[in-house]
DNA sequence: ACTATCGGGACCGCCCGTTAGT
DNA sequence: ACTAACGGGCGGTCCCGATAGT
């Protein structure tokens, strides 16, 4: 309906000139009237949708969440042998980086919020253990069909996803000090020819 | 016990309990009040010592880096073959990763800033990049002396401090989540195995 | 009654009261808080109305100056030949002074504040020209009824401002040192003896 | 001796640095850190010689009281008739008008103290009195050389004094914005023909 | 005589959220 | 659904002056 319609761009409208704002400055030093001409509505809008700043924090949190939850759903549906989906994963880095990039300031301050709120940070860790739970599962896909060679694919996991963190972390704070990418490629392949049946 | 003596305490104080206070509650969210009353001295002291809020966390900011410089220079020191000056290095993960914890929440504040401030970013970044050259010359040490075999020393120090980057990230945002002590053994592990002379 | 006449009577209330305290202490000694208790209004409103205890004080000489020149052109209708105008108006000598008196703080700050600001300054200076071209008109017109005889109208009518100036400003700062308004009788009595045409 | 000397050099600098900064910034807005600055020595150094701000203003107040008193001594020695002292004094007008100009907003700030002072307001406005009494005298030695011809002489004294003033103020406000001196020479003149015995 | 250090208060500006009104 | 007006309070900064020390 019209009415309805209206309330939900003013909606989005607010979510998306907060991110950018607290993007921009950070939680803190963003004020409510700063979001509110941002996104072109008065302040009684903006506590018309929402009850209080922290709140639209919180729900932009959720939605980055759930982004990274889709994300995952459809890394699990590659195809090939495990080794080569893995390569494959090393591939995407500079579109990965590029994208972290950007949102890298807004993730900062979930991260801030998060070690002074326990219930955030547990939100905000489950991605991480998510995703160890994927790429275990992955290797032992690639044990079962004759691929891999490990003692504990947990912990190789752990040993993989590490080197891809610690990849992408530097790749963001300093994307230029070094041809990341490569570095991706060379490690993952050191990784895997150690992982790899002989 | 002069007059400058009794200054060089209020400003230690003053930073001290300003760390203190950053950590627990962030960087807007503390104070001035609140850090003089955790100094136990007044505004007019603060104000005397430094001219701004702003400038206590730059100070704390240059002594933590100070302090990263000098750790830096005392892992130069150690001695062995590389591989073995390379793994003993693993073995101080719980050490470095409790530090770290403690430190965590005024760090994400230095990050948080330095993506706002061009100047400090470049100051923040800095020791990612001594900590990379210094890693190389290790490396290309290992070369020389024959215990290690490699294309490029520069890449594959980058795939190590990557891994180990990772691991510590990880260890630090969620140390409960693994035994990140044994997943850095193992990574290093396979790596070296990867670079080392047959 | 609608949002706006609450608004109008708001902005008035604030702009009435800073008057009084600005005359009363002078504007540096005078506090936004000061103001908003004198007015009965909050800080929130205070702000929402003005974006500075200084846009207060501009609005305030903006609206002196209005009203400066409204009496101006009340002036410019008066009735009689030259000289008959200009005894007239030294009767009324007594009330501009008591007026003058009551607003002579504020006047000062304004000075003040003029002093330090040359765009103040071209504001405030404007009204003397006027009152020079006011008065030249008028001298001529004079000259034209043939009731007056000067070789420059232009600077007699400075001269005779001069003289109203110069009673007025001890009128304004010793009342009672003399009496004002004999000496302003006297004063134009002579000063037209001599312009008058025999 | 070496010792008093110094400390009465160090009073005349604080002296000579608030009247710059008071000029400049007016009373309020000055710091007492700022005046300091500009002295060269320290805080401790200003309450050793002064106990507060505002002492150092009245000292400052006091020392332009005496420059006007040491004035009106010279004028009172002039040679001459009447009639031709008061054109000689009318022609250093340019003079006099380029000294108060620089002395005008230190002037400012005295005459908005004096109106919340009592004390002070009497004390600024002695010197407008005595120069009516000196001028009164004046005058009357002019009827009594048989130069002048007049009903009263204090009212008399009144009128040119006020005319003077006039001519003054409007000359350190608007220095551009007509030829004082000739004004004042006109006006001077037209009043001395209606005083003057035929 | 002069300095460095410190105390505590108060001011301006702003901010988050609420309410009266459309 | 949305706006304008408002409430009350806090935060960084600075300021005047006092004191401990040389």
């Amino acid at each position: 309906m019209g009415l309805q319609q209206r309330a939900i761009e003013t909606r989005t409208r607010i979510l998306e000139a907060a991110e950018e704002r607290f993007a921009l400055e950070g939680y803190d030093a963003t004020g409510v009237a700063e979001i509110c001409q941002e996104a072109g509505v008065s302040k009684g809008a903006f506590y018309h949708h929402f009850n209080s700043k922290q709140e639209v924090f919180l729900q932009l949190l959720q939605g980055w969440l759930d982004g990274m939850n889709k994300q995952l759903s459809v890394l699990g549906k590659a195809k090939g042998d495990v080794p080569d989906r893995i390569l494959s994963m090393t591939r995407v880095v500079r579109v990965v980086l590029q994208a972290a990039q950007k949102g890298l300031p807004i993730y900062l301050e979930f991260w801030s919020r998060a070690l002074r709120d326990p219930g955030v940070m547990e939100t905000m860790i489950e991605p991480f253990r998510q995703y160890r739970v994927f790429f275990s599962e992955m290797l032992e896909e690639g044990v079962e069909e004759g691929t891999l060679e490990l003692a504990d694919a947990s912990i190789a996991a752990q040993v993989i996803l590490s080197f891809a963190l610690g990849v992408l972390v530097q790749g963001i704070f300093d994307p230029e000090g070094a041809d990341w990418e490569q570095v991706s490629i060379e490690g993952i392949g050191v990784l895997l020819k150690g992982y790899q049946k002989r």
